[in-house]
DNA sequence: GTCTATATAGGGATAGAC
DNA sequence: GTCTATCCCTATATAGAC
């Protein structure tokens, strides 16, 4: 592999882990084993690097939430579109960690990442207004702002608010709890009632089951 | 005003402001208008500084939440309660600017912010039961437990929701918006219907509007 | 209690040899 | 492309005079 990727590579498994703020540079350049400076020849500093790291997740968000906005999902197939919203934010989370003062530190980010924020909550609006001209969910349109408004934070916020209550929590467990809360706030709206909920719950459960066999399998 | 005391108060308004990693000890010596060494001679570094601002809000924010679980408020009560909390957050914003990292950095303050979220939630739990109680909402157990958990990560990050979305918004509006998505959240177990949810929001707007008034009258 | 002066450490970044 | 050596700056923290 190309230095330039394993720096990239590198930075964002340190960054994911210990939270930006905490890795240095020369942190960065010791786990790819190679100088400082030589890190510098790649990228003109941390800010390049965080811009470079950027320009990957938002590439990714970008496709992952146009796809549901053009071509509405089969309904069975939202819920686990959650999940792969969920495991792309996984996967960058260190922007997510500290968000607000990455955010003033790096403030070329800030008009791109609120952007990507409208762009999750329209997503969010077209599948709550979807599933509603489906009549599976019953919501008046002002619901289907509100709603789309806090699922929005939940994408957003639901790995922070779980990396301090349940700090030794692993990724997937965080992410099936999302899910589980995404379902849970709009529940309520269900027009078949409470028993589809609790079907769609039953059925999440047992992917996660056959996942994690998938997971020990392997 | 005590030099200690006016240490804490410039602190707390430069923390909030401008986030707790980007105020150095001499930011704080000068806003205070005190040498650095001073400043350590009132408090052994950063770490004293922050803990000591934590006991203060952890203080009030202990009397606020005991309240209503002990002795139940008036029905109305409910939502006008919900300012109360956000404004007590507001006030210490900053440690929830940057949580995690905030909780790495100083981990004595972990297991005491984890047991603040739990009688938050607590606290959610014991309102929404005894308006079950009361035929206000209409909600399950299960129900109850799960809104209280997103009530909490409500109440958490919101700020911080809005300060990426809008950068530039008053903190009372903020508060407001966190208040009017509480109500909104639990609208659909209105025992009512939509009307209780409609009026209720509409006292709120009555109320900021006196509130409003009351501000430019000052 | 308060000041001035200073020590110390760490992180970001560059120069120049290879 | 890569390394070594080094500079600069900022932030925390201390020593000792007043």
């Amino acid at each position: 592999m190309k230095t330039r990727d394993r720096i990239l590579q590198a930075s964002l498994a340190l960054f994911n882990e210990e939270g930006e703020t905490n890795v240095s540079t020369v942190d960065i350049a010791n786990q790819v084993d190679i100088s400082p400076g030589n890190l510098y020849y790649h990228f003109k500093g941390k800010d390049a690097l965080i811009a470079a790291l950027y320009e990957a997740f938002e590439e990714e968000m970008r496709i992952v939430l146009t796809a549901p906005v053009d071509t509405p999902l089969r309904a069975e197939d939202n819920w686990l579109y959650f999940y792969i919203v969920f495991e792309e934010i996984f996967d960058f989370r260190f922007f997510y960690r500290n968000l607000t003062d990455l955010l003033t530190r790096y403030p070329q980010l800030n008009a791109r990442f609120q952007d990507l924020l409208e762009r999750k909550q329209a997503t969010c609006t077209a599948m709550l207004s979807n599933l509603g001209q489906h009549g599976i969910l019953d919501m008046q349109e002002y619901e289907v702002e509100q709603t789309s408004t806090r699922l929005t934070m939940l994408l957003t916020y639901w790995l922070n608010f779980e990396a301090v209550r349940h700090p030794n929590a692993s990724g997937p467990d965080i992410i099936h709890g999302g899910v589980f809360h995404v379902l849970s706030h709009i529940a309520p709206y269900f027009s078949g009632g409470r028993q589809v909920f609790t079907d769609v719950i039953a059925t999440l459960y047992e992917d996660q089951i056959a996942d994690a066999a998938k997971r020990r399998g392997r």
